[in-house]
RNA sequence: GCGCGAGUGCCGGAGUGGUCAAACGGGCUGGACUCAAAAUCCAGUGGCUUAGUGCCUACGCAGGUUCGAAACCUGUCUCGUGCACCA
């Protein structure tokens, strides 16, 4: 048994005490730097994150084994929110958590320091410190070759400094911008919050809804009504209130507005300045009437219990035409006189009022919510899931379908998805309404506050339509390689699409803005150029420059060229050749010759990207190349912690090793597909290894110098070199795997002569071959003279090798005893006695070949027997033409002579005699007797056997 | 809803105008080896047919373009994914 845990650990720790990864400015070879997105850090790393580092690796390796000083380097992204989210979880007791935590810490130390670490957590700062080593550790049992002493953390002070001073440029450059923004808030926290920071905010997203309040004319105030619906206003037929809530009446700016206490508070948020007047009783509402738009009318105030105050102003329109709740509440009051006098209405009055028609959509009629009610047999309001399906099935259908009809004046005729936007507009415009913004569900902060929508001013918004800025983008996109091109479409509408996006935050991890210091830069705007650093931070650290040195100055200098070297040495304190150096790197290693992501990132980050090197990169340091793969499932799902099917790099290393992995991970799936991790599949794999290496190491024992025989052989094992070296130039890892992993093992097994030459040909290049997929198993099976195989020369293909005819040959010999196989069955014959074998009628060479010649340019049946027609054989080349023109199959890929193809039976004439266990003769079919003679063709003899 | 991607045999998945009844891998069936098993090797694995290279049916569904389509176009269904302040 092979013990691939030891062989990996042995050549993992070798490559690390010869720094062979480790790389430096060379001007005498070519450099490619390639890089990933640096993981996030949230617990253990995944066979996701295996993914994109693994697949990255093989590339680089092969890269490397071509001769280029490949820089491969990995970082660490710690800004934003999540791991200020895990802080304050632990801090508040969250025991989840806590518990998720203590699992994630447990494999790495002592049980006994597992609660201690955990709760050192409070500081998230910890968590960094804490997590980082074991992720480099976990990383590196992929067996990657990387250069570790490049890495840093988004929390690091030249970080830092590289991000403010890429702030000032966007500053510099106008493409920053302020304004109004409407975001998730944690009353508590007294801040913005995201998903992290909400209590089941992961499983179960808050979203922000904007509402139309429609204000309703009431004495000398609007009664506030929101909708999401401003389309379906002429369709009111009166108002809903709550008579179980005390309202209050506000001078919300100039105008008095009447809202459930809850609102009122909310507003405040939403850069609203209010006064309470005084307090208003719901059930004093009742039975009076406020003035509707649209409509234009009064309509009257009635009751229902479900109007919630905590939801938008608590007071709701109602259209009961087209909202099966407003049907059935409106119902209901009609049909109980005792709820009409528990609450001083007229019920005459009530039963009076009128559906109004205003939407008509498919499948239903004018009055859908009649409709919807009837379908769901929903008989009361206590139906509220049959409710809330029937207002979604109306929505659904009005939304695609519906289209206003003549009650709605002007907006007649208009679909109800333009309407809705017409009419908010027009509301807007004449002051009838205002914009209100209410979170999607209930939520509560981790800490337990009360999540709302506030308006923040002042937010910082990056300013993608800012002038000539996505013009410069467009411009780098275009000179861009993208791979799979495919993708490139999405790019180009990610372009057109972006237009101003907040890029700072009042909360979490990262980089101040540097001219603003209120503001945190957010986590995805601080993670855009930061491959740059990568080239220069062996450099500082080798000369020991803090990073509190690094003004903007520097990084003009370094990263643009700007500046006088002299004067900036004297500024920074930093010595001029040292200076000097640093820029050499940078210009050697810049910029960054491919990225590799996964392809959801094409919206957000890698458009980032783009937008933020153009704006602070001289045109030659812009990105040369992305490319994307696609996502990763466990078991056929999506991988999540809910589901229990994350499947760590822990573990992996544990029960497969990296070898196993990394051969499965190529070969499963072609690298923009979706890799779906099966533990059977990923066995499976690892057991083929542990026999290749088998096969190997017992070749490498039998080895003798000399020149194989066997053209095809020589030409199939060249040829699968070929097909290696170009999937991997053009990262088609699939391929290349299983070039390397079952084609060239079929070839060798096929082989049966001269075994101890083919293995000196062929051992040496398999290993190479290998290696960037398996490098463990490659090393240790490594006999060359190079000290590793990892930085050993990719072999090179002899194309002069490569000989069509010899493996045409092979072929045609191989098809034959499988025909001889297949008659024998056939004619029921036992024990062969003898087989003839009838060469094809000399004619029919010339006429394939020129048939060859014109049916590469010609495929119409008639053309083609018109013109290779002649008297002698006009009725057979009728037939066989239609013939090989359906079953392009049957033309031979290679039309020899008839005496060239005589001679190579007659030479296998023992080989053949040797398989078959019988007589063999061979005969011309011009000379031969046999009726099935004239069947033969070139290269497929006719066979009769005895 | 809009955008994007995908739908292929028992399964995973190649294949983007003709060497396609479909690579490669797995499974299953039969055979060789073995006391036996595992491993390995060979053969078979849509249907029918035949002393061979023939016919039919198939690549989500329905049409179309073409001498020819799994591949191109149109429509349709299903699934996945993204839709912004979130890394």
């Amino acid at each position: 048994m092979v013990d691939h845990r030891k062989i990996q650990d042995k050549w993992q720790r070798k490559w690390k005490k010869e720094k062979i990864f480790e790389v430096n400015v060379d001007n005498k070879k070519k450099k490619f730097f390639i890089n990933i997105p640096y993981p996030y850090i949230s617990g253990s790393l995944h066979i996701g994150h295996g993914r994109v580092v693994t697949e990255t690796d093989v590339y680089a390796r092969y890269l490397r084994m071509q001769g280029m000083n490949v820089l491969y380097p990995i970082a660490f992204h710690i800004s934003g929110t999540p791991v200020l989210g895990i802080s304050l979880a632990i801090k508040n007791g969250d025991q989840k958590k806590i518990e998720l935590y203590k699992n994630y810490v447990r494999p790495y130390v002592d049980e006994n320091e597992v609660d201690g670490i955990v709760q050192s957590f409070e500081d998230p700062w910890k968590i960094v410190d804490f997590f980082i080593p074991k992720m480099i550790d976990e990383f590196s049992t992929l067996g990657l070759g990387v250069d570790w002493r490049r890495s840093f953390t988004s929390g690091d002070i030249e970080h830092q400094k590289m991000v403010e001073w890429q702030f000032n440029k966007f500053k510099e450059k106008n493409y920053l911008v302020r304004g109004k923004y409407p975001v998730l808030f944690s009353k508590s926290l007294d801040n913005a919050v995201g998903e992290d920071d909400i209590a089941d905010g992961d499983t179960n997203p808050v979203e922000k809804q904007e509402f139309t309040l429609i204000k309703f004319k009431f004495e000398d105030s609007y009664i506030m009504a929101g909708t999401l619906r401003p389309e379906t206003m002429f369709g009111q037929t009166n108002m809903w209130v709550n008579p179980n809530v005390v309202y209050v009446k506000a001078k919300v700016g100039k105008e008095n507005w009447i809202v459930s206490k809850e609102c009122l508070e909310k507003l405040k948020y939403q850069d609203k300045k209010v006064e309470v007047i005084e307090e208003i009783k719901g059930k004093d509402l009742l039975g009076k009437t406020c003035f509707a738009p649209f409509v234009e009318r009064e309509i009257m105030i009635l009751p229902s219990e479900h109007c919630d105050p905590s939801i938008v102003t608590g007071l709701v329109t109602s259209v009961p035409s087209d909202a099966p709740f407003d049907y059935i509440a409106l119902k209901e009051l009609k049909d109980s006189k005792d709820m009409c006098k528990k609450f001083g209405l007229d019920n005459e009055e009530i039963k009076k009022i009128k559906l109004i028609p205003i939407i008509k959509s498919k499948g239903y009629s004018d009055f859908a919510a009649v409709d919807a009610v009837d379908r769901f047999k929903i008989k009361s309001l206590k139906d509220s899931e049959k409710l809330e399906q029937a207002t979604q099935d109306v929505y659904k259908a009005g939304h695609h379908t519906g289209v206003l009809i003549e009650t709605c004046g002007k907006f007649e005729g208009m679909k109800v998805e333009e309407a809705k936007e017409a009419m908010k507009k027009a509301l807007l415009k004449s002051k009838k309404a205002e914009i209100f913004y209410e979170t999607s569900r209930k939520a509560i902060s981790r800490d337990g506050g009360e999540i709302i929508v506030a308006i923040l001013d002042g937010q910082w918004f990056l300013d993608f339509n800012a002038k000539g800025w996505k013009k410069d983008a467009k411009k780098c996109l275009t000179a861009m390689k993208i791979q799979p091109d495919k993708f490139r479409k999405q790019f180009e509408d990610v372009f057109d699409w972006l237009d101003k996006r907040p890029c700072a935050r009042k909360r979490g991890l990262g980089t101040k803005l540097p001219f603003d210091k209120e503001w945190i830069i957010e986590s995805l705007s601080d993670s855009t150029i930061y491959m740059s650093l990568y080239t220069i931070k062996n450099k500082l650290e080798e000369f020991g420059i803090k990073g509190d040195k690094l003004k903007p100055e520097f990084f003009d200098y370094v990263y643009n060229g700007e500046g006088d070297v002299n004067k900036l040495s004297e500024d920074l304190n930093i010595d001029k050749k040292e200076l000097q150096e640093i820029k050499e790197s940078f210009d050697y290693w810049y910029p960054s010759d491919h990225r590799h992501t996964f392809s959801s990132h094409i919206p957000n980050h890698l458009s980032f990207m783009i937008f933020s090197h153009v704006a602070c990169f001289k045109k030659n340091n812009w990105p040369k190349k992305i490319s994307l793969h696609g996502m990763v499932m466990s078991d056929g799902i999506k991988m999540s912690k809910s589901k229990g099917n994350v499947v760590t790099l822990l573990e992996l290393n544990e029960k497969y090793g990296a070898d196993a992995f990394r051969a499965f991970l190529c070969n499963t799936t072609s690298v923009e597909g979706t890799m779906n991790w099966q533990s059977s599949e990923v066995e499976r794999m690892k057991k083929h290894l542990e026999q290749l290496f088998e096969v190997l190491k017992n070749m490498s024992k039998e080895r003798k110098k000399g020149v194989v025989k066997n053209k095809a052989f020589v030409s199939k094992v060249e040829r699968l070199i070929q097909k290696a070296s170009l999937s991997l130039e053009n990262m088609d890892l699939r391929s290349y795997s299983n070039v390397v992993l079952y084609d060239l093992l079929r070839v060798y097994n096929k082989v049966k002569e001269d075994k101890e030459i083919v293995n000196d040909y062929l051992f040496q290049r398999w290993i190479k071959l290998l290696c960037p997929l398996i490098p463990h198993y490659a090393e240790e099976l490594w006999d060359g003279k190079d000290e590793f195989v990892s930085i050993s020369k990719w072999p090179k293909y002899d194309e002069k090798k490569i000989d069509d005819k010899a493996e045409f040959i092979e072929n045609s010999v191989e098809n034959l005893l499988s025909d001889v196989q297949e008659i024998k069955k056939l004619a029921k014959v036992e024990n062969l006695k003898k087989v003839k074998i009838i060469i094809s009628p000399k004619w029919k060479y010339k006429f394939f070949r020129n048939f060859k010649k014109k049916y590469e340019m010609e495929k119409n049946v008639g053309v083609l027997i018109k013109s290779l027609t002649d008297k002698e054989h006009g009725k057979e080349i009728s037939k066989l033409i239609p013939m090989l023109v359906k079953s392009p199959s049957k033309i031979p890929k290679i039309v020899l002579s008839q005496k060239e193809e005589f001679d190579i039976y007659v030479e296998k004439k023992d080989f053949l005699e040797s398989e078959l266990k019988c007589v063999v003769e061979i005969e011309l079919a011009d000379k031969s007797k046999e009726g099935k003679a004239k069947n033969a063709m070139p290269s497929k003899t006719a066979i009769l056997v005895e």
